[in-house]
DNA sequence: TATGAATGAGATTTCATTCAT
DNA sequence: AATGAATGAAATCTCATTCAT
């Protein structure tokens, strides 16, 4: 379905390429020439909507950081109940949709090259530090785990984010159930024994 | 301490000053000038020993491979015990401690696009999978834990590596010390409850 | 005041424009971009009313040129007196006030490279000369002073065209009335002694 | 003759052609595909010797501007003799010579668009007003005259400089003696009536 | 009469690789 | 064994002009 004005439609079409471009090669490889090839457009088409490849990428990393730092407020409490599990199991599940339909720009966004001050920073920054953080609020452990509380949940974030960057990108053999079955349980299991 | 032939030491030197602009910046924005500049030699000289920039990377990385590589056999069986804990903390710190040497190698490794089939492969293929499986045969878990063995290994290898790589790039707050304490106590924590 | 049609008015708002952008750069460095932008219309309306860049600068020249050709007929006789001084500087004082009024696109024209056949032509080869020759056919200079009289007057009105052109660009630090006075002495000394 | 290193004459050779199609077009319409190519080199190659295109001009005009500038310091007093006359006219046409020798490059240096604060800035500002200074110091022109000194030195240079840039760039049809001897007929008789 | 999105030829610049010394 | 000048293919980016609305 196409929406807005012919030039938005322009825009989308270049970021839905470059996504597309960025998912076959890498950050680095990919052209802008390949970029407006797939999206039927020109180069100077492109330079309208972008003031450069940076700019491009940027705006196209912006959407899904936006979307994964909307899920962090969204964790209702866990506790060690069946609810609580289907809490974590539930608030997973979306983080693994964010992955499964963004994948190819998060596999990008994870290989660019960042590292510079400018840009949207580098996933762990930001997103996984803020997950990890709302994951420490709602995690009810137990005093006794003997756990660090914020370390643990970092590592554990770490865990689930790499287990959806891999599963995205197809290099794990397992179902999405297991998957989230799997990272539910390895959490609930670290958090209350 | 200096050791070898004039030529080998000028390979080295190559090496080390190659592991050096990997980490200042990243596989595809190091350059050529900036290695031969860094290691105080020219153009010419780096092609006596390296074939091609990518030459010179997988020979970078096969180093850290093979040492990575060496580590999958060498876990002791992890009982739900004192000793099977300090048997895992130990394995942990090996792979930590490879992981402070080659940091920078392994970062560049990590974000190069070495998707195609040349070069020494993803760092989740064959050596993560690998230490996975290392686990799932040492790591005697419960049979009633509930988790799938091979998946729910595969994710804790997968948080052991990303924090790792982490804590090497200086983007974790945490001594080593609580970062093994940590680690090993998620895994025991998730196998044994 | 505004005055014409809606069409000629659109034309006088971008040659307006197109003025005021080759002052703040140059001919090359302006772009169709910045003078629609700074006349508030559009690309399309812009080759509704010029062909091209070249065209629209022709046009704006082209007044210019006019106006400048106009005055070589209007120096009066100049002889070695108060009258004839007064004739003289009269005359450059209206070849200043042309400057005054037209000095950016002067500025323009004289930067730009017209040096094709196609164009106004340069300003030191029609204008110019024809300057000069009023100035030589006016100017009453005694036999005996020895200046090669067409060369001679060549060389003041170069002068004075380089004066007027700095003091228009605000590069001279002179009151409009020192600049006169200045030329029309060295004039008259050139000439008469 | 060719002297110095490889590179160094390589670098004159795309000074040289630059010089040339700067002159054969203009700053803006020279394309670094025709300096290599007049100076049968390749791209790679200039920009091993020049930053940019602009640095390449600035390069270029820096040699000039120190050229001009070193003549500013080696006028003699101009005393209303023929030994005064004799002196002024002899840095006249060193004067002369220097654009002889660079008119093309004084050419584009005048026409290139250097309104920006970098670069070796206009040919009016420093250099200009220099040798009118010097001018100024070295004529020794009487009380009653009249004129404005400072202004009117500065009116005389640029008289000097427009002429000698037309004579160069082959605008003036007058012979390099014919040149010199009004030159500094205009400027005594100026000066001393 | 007016618009502004789209175009694409052509400009500048980069960098892995070669080769004469 | 070492050098570094030279290369050129290929990348990014610009901008005068066109055209559908």
């Amino acid at each position: 379905m196409l929406v807005g004005t012919r030039g938005q439609r322009t825009r989308q079409r270049l970021l839905d390429a470059a996504a597309e471009v960025f998912d076959r090669t890498s950050y680095h490889a990919a052209r802008i020439d390949d970029v407006v090839a797939a999206a039927d457009s020109s180069h100077g088409t492109f330079y309208l909507y972008f003031s450069s490849k940076e700019d491009l990428f940027e705006q196209l990393v912006g959407e899904v950081a936006t979307e994964l730092h909307g899920l962090i407020d969204e964790l209702a409490p866990v506790t060690n109940s069946a609810r609580g599990r289907a809490a974590l199991r539930a608030w997973l599940a979306r983080v693994s949709e964010v992955y499964a339909r963004h994948g190819r720009v998060i596999r990008a966004w994870t290989e660019a090259d960042l590292s510079g001050d400018v840009g949207p920073g580098r996933l762990g920054d930001e997103v996984l530090t803020g997950m990890a953080l709302a994951l420490t609020r709602r995690l009810r452990m137990p005093k006794r785990s003997g756990l660090h509380p914020t370390i643990a949940t970092l590592a554990l974030m770490m865990m689930v984010e790499r287990f959806n960057y891999y599963a995205a990108t197809g290099q794990v053999d397992a179902s999405p159930d297991e998957l989230l079955d799997t990272l539910t349980d390895v959490i609930m299991a670290a958090a209350f024994g």
